[in-house]
DNA sequence: CGCGCGCTCGGG
DNA sequence: CCGAGCGCGCGA
């Protein structure tokens, strides 16, 4: 038999089907060790044949891994292989997707424990008169049965082995699952669904479109909608998938799924050691577990006979994957869906413009869930003008109206969370004498002053400095601190209210594993009154008895200059609002802001959606902007700025080829700098593109795939969201 | 003359 | 991706 191997390599050149003799153990999409230029390496068997047009005293012969099951089902193979093609990387690349690291390396593999049992009848054994801990063990076995070695190690050293020696002993490895949220605690939550949320679950099982949007205002129940078609396809056998943005940040979630869902429900995330994973892995494999739970890459999880697939908080950049292969999770998920006849569910409070306008022109089918779960009513958003507080001598990061609810919430003995995305103390440190701004050595941008560690840290690549007494520059030692962070938010919160017990939560604060969830654990015990914290804190948490969510910049975000800053901003504002008030006690927002009449935040405070939609989709529409439009970015990334400008050039001089022959196709082309200029000590230029016809697209991907060049990188990014 | 490094090519 | 093979440049 001959099989065609992909080596686990992942270059271009080596992007080929080689062909191997093998025996009949080797089948379809199971992993081989294939001998290859000299040494011998993973591969991924892709089809199996009778016979090879490579010569046939040039054939090798692979060997098998003694997996249990093919690692990779049909539907896995083929979707690798689509992927590849469209995103032009090899094939060893989107194989690995589907694959825990672990697998690969070799280095984790199952735990297991050693097992000793009695191998001869205890009457017939022999034992020296000093052997007191063969005896012990062997008593012990005869007493208790097949016993942990371990336990048996510690109790008598030596003497299970010496056992074994003598043939006395048997011992067995088994194989232990690892469960890596056997902390987090169940909530056993069955809830009967209301009018409307039944009404959204009918329509998914009814409609006959793949694509359903579920469009619900924050509080509004779409959690138990999930929960309850994941239940419905497991009662029918099926299997489900569960995406989350980022899963450390919804505990709450997670244990409802546990509670609900149990061992059907493996749970893949970062956080997870490696071990664990491949564990989690292995039993949606086998079939052990029909539900996978997870950040973007569980969309790749093994599973068969899928029932439905569930985005949750569609809207998140976190489902574009960063680097290559660069791949949408909803291209992937409805690859996924179309192939199995099932549902792709999308929810969120706060739609993409772009999966909205797909909705309401009936591509998807459009559910919306305008009421909260009880009828509670929204939070009201109280604006604070800022220009009005510092005309007023008011410098400090707080307005009069903030400072006055957080008051009442404290002396109410209720809690807050406070909302500031910018982490650290101050964004950047300026000498007052010559305007010297501290900046990275291995990127183009400032650094951020830490505070607690008294040191200066790049954002971009996590390189520390030591805090300047004096500016470099000039010696002078007047420094400011420029742009509050997190870090000064909290000490001077600490300095207004001594007594009030503050929480931080930002990157710098939730390290390790379950770091988010001991945060977000102690605020839900009460255990701290006001909550800082970035983005991170916008998400789906629960906390009844948080009355006050104060946005203290509410225009950061609006001040990129992209086109999504304004669906950016009115996701945040509304996401942040939401955590306000979901108990009885009704809840308050305030808003901080230097431009109270922006067309966004009135939206936002409003909390209309449909007329946020309708305003961003005719400025779209004017300036030709997605979803009229696709922005195509090409970046060329490199250490040597010579073969990166070199590369960039190359690559320019085809692209412009393709501009001049189909100009028509193209709204707007050009090469430039990217907007930081460094990153890590790579250089990085780009080609900026916006198209008003996309079938040219193909050919831009093939371009840059030709222009490959040794040291440098070439990514083509599809309507990026952040220009960087 | 020798080897050191950089580029090209092949790997089944 | 990685190693083998080869060409050219430089120093003693």
């Amino acid at each position: 038999m001959i099989a065609e191997v992909i080596v686990d390599i992942a270059a271009s050149e080596t992007d080929k089907i080689f062909d191997y003799l093998c025996d009949d153990s080797v089948v379809v999409g199971s992993r081989v060790r294939a001998p290859f230029g000299g040494k011998t390496l993973p591969g991924f068997v892709m089809r199996i044949k009778a016979t090879s047009d490579y010569p046939l005293e040039k054939l090798k012969k692979v060997q098998p891994c003694p997996d249990e099951l093919p690692a990779l089902n049909a539907e896995c193979l083929a979707l690798a292989e689509k992927l590849a093609a469209r995103y032009r990387v090899p094939k060893a690349l989107t194989l690995r997707l589907f694959l825990p690291s672990e697998m690969r390396t070799g280095k984790v593999r199952e735990l297991t424990k050693n097992y000793a049992a009695l191998a001869v009848d205890f009457a017939e054994m022999k034992f020296s008169k000093n052997a007191k801990n063969q005896l012990g063990a062997a008593e012990y076995l005869r007493d208790n049965g097949k016993s942990e070695c371990a336990f048996l190690n510690n109790l008598f050293p030596g003497g299970v082995a010496a056992l074994e020696k003598k043939g006395y002993v048997k011992i067995t490895k088994e194989q232990i699952l690892r469960d890596p949220y056997k902390n987090v605690e169940s909530e056993s939550v069955e809830r009967t669904l209301t009018a409307d949320q039944q009404r959204a679950v009918d329509t998914v099982n009814t409609d006959s479109r793949t694509v359903q949007l579920i469009h619900g205002v924050t509080g509004s129940g779409k959690t138990e909608i999930y929960l309850t078609l994941i239940a419905q396809q497991l009662k029918k056998g099926k299997t489900s998938i569960f995406l989350v943005p980022e899963i450390s940040l919804t505990p709450q979630m997670l244990s409802q799924l546990r509670a609900r869902f149990g061992r059907n429900a493996a749970i893949l995330h970062s956080g997870l050691s490696a071990g664990e994973r491949f564990d989690e892995w292995w039993r949606l494999r086998t079939g052990e577990a029909k539900i996978a739970i997870g950040a973007r890459s569980a969309v790749f999880a093994p599973l068969e006979n899928l029932g439905v697939i569930i985005i949750d908080e569609e809207h998140e950049s976190s489902y574009a994957s960063e680097t290559s292969p660069r791949y949408n999770t909803f291209d992937v998920a409805l690859l996924r869906a179309k192939r199995n006849a099932c549902k792709l569910v999308l929810g969120s409070a706060t739609p993409a413009v772009d999966t909205y306008k797909r909705a309401k022109e009936g591509e998807f089918s459009l559910i919306r869930l305008e009421k909260r779960i009880n009828k509670r009513p929204l939070p009201e958003i109280i604006i604070a003008d800022m220009r009005r507080e510092v005309r007023r001598g008011n410098n400090s990061a707080f307005s009069g109206a903030l400072k006055e609810e957080i008051e009442k919430c404290l002396a109410a003995d209720k809690q807050a969370i406070l909302f500031l995305n910018r982490r650290g103390y101050s964004q950047t440190v300026i000498c007052k004498e010559c305007g010297y701004v501290a900046k990275c050595q291995q990127c183009d941008v400032s650094l951020t002053y830490h505070r607690d560690e008294n040191c200066l840290k790049c954002h971009y690549c996590g390189t520390k400095y030591n805090m300047l007494s004096a500016c470099p520059e000039c010696g002078g030692v007047k420094l400011s601190y420029a742009g509050t962070g997190t870090q000064r938010v909290a000490a001077e919160l600490q300095k207004l209210y001594p007594a009030a017990r503050i929480l931080r939560m930002d990157n710098d604060t939730t390290s390790g594993k379950e770091g988010h969830y001991k945060i977000l654990k102690a605020f839900g015990e009460h255990k701290a009154d006001i909550l800082v914290g970035t983005q991170m804190i916008a998400k789906g948490h629960d906390f009844p008895s948080v009355t006050l969510v104060g946005i203290l910049d509410a225009d950061m975000s609006l001040h990129f200059s992209d086109y999504r800053s304004g669906e950016r901003t009115f996701q945040l504002l509304t996401q942040v609002a939401g955590r306000s008030g979901r108990a009885e006690e009704k809840g308050k927002v305030v808003l901080q802001t230097f431009d109270p009449e922006n067309e966004v935040l009135r939206f936002a405070t409003a909390y209309d959606y449909a007329g946020f939609y309708e305003n961003e989709i005719s400025l779209r529409a004017a300036m030709q902007f997605p979803p009229f439009s696709k922005i195509v970015r090409v970046l060329v990334t490199g250490e040597d700025d010579k073969k990166t400008i070199e590369t960039l050039r190359e690559i320019y001089v085809e692209l412009e080829k393709l501009y001049t022959e189909q100009s028509e196709k193209f709204l707007f082309f050009n090469k430039m700098r990217a907007p930081i200029k460094r990153i890590q000590n790579k250089h990085r230029y780009q080609v900026l593109m916006r198209l008003s016809d996309t079938s040219v697209l193909p050919l831009i991907y093939d371009i840059c795939a030709n222009a490959r060049n040794r040291d440098v990188v070439v990514a083509v990014e599809e309507n990026p969201t952040n220009l960087s």
